[in-house]
DNA sequence: AAAGGAAAGTGATAATTTGGAACTAACCTG
DNA sequence: CAGGTTAGTTCCAAATTATCACTTTCCTTT
């Protein structure tokens, strides 16, 4: 195996949810893993149109630290940047359920507050046909 | 009911992952969420004992958010606040799974990085028995 | 082989959020 | 009714996020 620089994390407790949200507890990380469990691979420029319209500084950095705590990767480890898209790992597959419970907990406990909030089916089928172009194809 | 303010909130779309994360994607928000699920109530001051230590501004902070979207609530709403704990709402008792779900990964998928980190059951342990004395009681 | 274009980032700077510490207000309690 | 506790606020410095222009690389086209 390679040289992987682990960490510059802080871990703040050995609590494991605590330590889950050093990693994952922003507003961004898991978007990232949610756009890759719906189009499997996602280059650069496709994480830029998802609808939340990330920073692309804060892309940059977000899918620097999820390679570095191997939750994603890329698609062709050793070929050049371009269009080489990135995939979740077998850990960031074990994500699936967080991100099930919390798109089922938004969708039946925000609905009051949120009256757009779709389910999580509904989102699936836009984020798909919204760009079901190449990179649902090379997966 | 009495008025709430429900949301200030920017939901940055429809999807409710995102809408989620608008809520609780901190580092913070899941973990009072935690102590809440281990201790059933919680008084500000035993917040700040937890081993993450939170700054006091930033749990003021979060407390009203949580309060407003309906996830935690005083347990005397109508009291006055000193020695008024919070608990989950049933909205915020839904959370369960995804805590499980985020615990339950990161303790399998980051021991590597996070030599240290302990399962979900020993950091309930922890907690409780670390402060096991009055709010454990008033439940 | 050079020109052009698009994709993947970087960098500069402004706005917002966080973190730490001290401070205040309200209330029990003796 | 004095003193200690508890639940916050306020202030300020530091870190993070957002906006947006810029650079670089490499792929295609001629």
């Amino acid at each position: 195996m390679a040289k992987k620089k682990k960490s510059e994390i802080e871990w703040r407790s050995e609590c494991p949810i605590a330590s889950g949200l050093d990693i994952l507890g922003d507003k961004w990380s898991l978007l990232i893993v949610r756009d890759l469990f719906i189009c499997r691979t996602r280059t650069y420029s496709e994480f830029c149109e998802s609808p939340e319209k990330i920073a692309t500084n804060i892309l940059a950095n977000r899918l620097k630290l999820l390679t570095s705590m191997g939750v994603i990767e890329r698609v062709d480890v050793d070929r050049p940047a371009r269009n080489n898209a990135y995939r979740l790992t077998k850990s960031g597959k074990e994500l699936r359920k967080v991100l099930e419970a919390l798109g089922e907990w938004s969708y039946t406990n925000l609905r009051e507050s949120h009256p757009d909030i779709i389910s999580i089916d509904t989102a699936i089928e836009l984020l798909k046909t919204s760009r079901a172009t190449k990179s649902s194809l090379n997966a």
